[in-house]
DNA sequence: GTCTATACTCGGATAGAC
DNA sequence: GTCTATCCGAGTATAGAC
């Protein structure tokens, strides 16, 4: 991996570790191994790699995503394969997670791809949603925009709560407790 | 207000609005137009300052909290209300926001009373859920702790949508959504 | 491309005068 | 109790040598 790359990932970790405020020029060049001199040539400055740094982050995250959205079953069964995939529940989501630093969201260039990011996510759980309730595996009387706000928001705060608690169950207990909104209502 | 006072005051704003890496001794002090040797005579630096803010947050939130939830109402009417009560969306939650920053999570004095109040909270909620299935109001299926970890989940959650996009509505969007959560389901 | 030297401000605090 | 002076390292760069 070539030092642009080093640096780059060097700040994709310390902004998911310690935010964009908790990280100096200084810490990400020695977590890259790599000098002043070699961050200053290949960026700008600190905001600029940042920018980097959370673009890849956002992509990473959409894609793997994306991958569950796509793959095999029902529109239930990848939204819940993805609610229950494994996640680094007590480091917390790293893209949700800027939205807490003041930096981040100054600065129009940090903050577009956390918005991109979080609304994208959103309307895909909408599409599945809307699908499942077209397919008859929801209730009809669910609205798809809202729930999908609503399942985002679980996942988002079930991170938050987990984090606190230092237990990575209650990311789980999150998620489980919005379940029965995903059954049809009659059925149970 | 004294000096003391006011220096708690300053600390609880800059804490809400940059957290705790991105907030000074400097930028306290002169927010609440006191000088360095009155904020280090009534505190023992920084980390006292901030854990005497936090502090006052966490009882401020938990009394506001209460006074909803030992209104008047069934259950679900206190339950919801507490929901819907007014609040400062797009500035996030206070205590909720610090489970981001890496030194208020690293030492136990600043981080307890954010974990206990999210804790107190998750308890609360799961109180009134179990109240309300008790008299009926809520379906008997549902797990009064769990469903009160996705309560607050939403909560939380919805605050970080809301600032990502910079509009309150979805945390209001976030919380209809689990509405229905607490309906009877076969009444629907 | 990377290194070292240099610069200037800010963060976080101590000491002693008033 | 509050003020001012002082301290030292860290944050965030720029300049020029290699």
């Amino acid at each position: 991996m070539n030092a642009a790359d080093r640096l780059i990932e060097s700040t994709r970790e310390l902004l998911w570790e310690r935010g964009y405020v908790g990280t100096s020029p200084k810490a990400i060049q020695q977590r890259a191994g790599a000098g002043q001199g070699s961050m200053y040539h290949h960026f700008e400055g600190k905001p600029a790699l940042a920018r980097a740094a959370i673009e890849r982050t956002a992509q990473e995250m959409s894609a793997k995503a994306e991958a569950q959205f796509q793959g095999a079953g029902s529109a239930k069964e990848r939204l819940i394969a993805y609610l229950r995939r494994e996640r680094d529940v007590l480091r917390g989501c790293p893209i949700g997670g800027l939205t807490q630093d003041p930096d981040v969201m100054a600065d129009p260039l940090l903050r577009a791809p956390v918005t991109e990011t979080l609304a994208w996510l959103r309307g895909q759980i909408a599409d599945l949603v809307a699908e499942g309730v077209t397919n008859g595996e929801f209730d009809a009387s669910l609205n798809p925009t809202q729930t999908a706000t609503t399942i985002v928001a679980v996942m988002q705060g079930g991170y938050v709560l987990a984090r606190a608690a230092d237990d990575a169950a209650l990311f789980d207990d999150a998620v489980a407790g919005i379940l029965p909104l995903l059954g049809k209502f009659g059925e149970r």
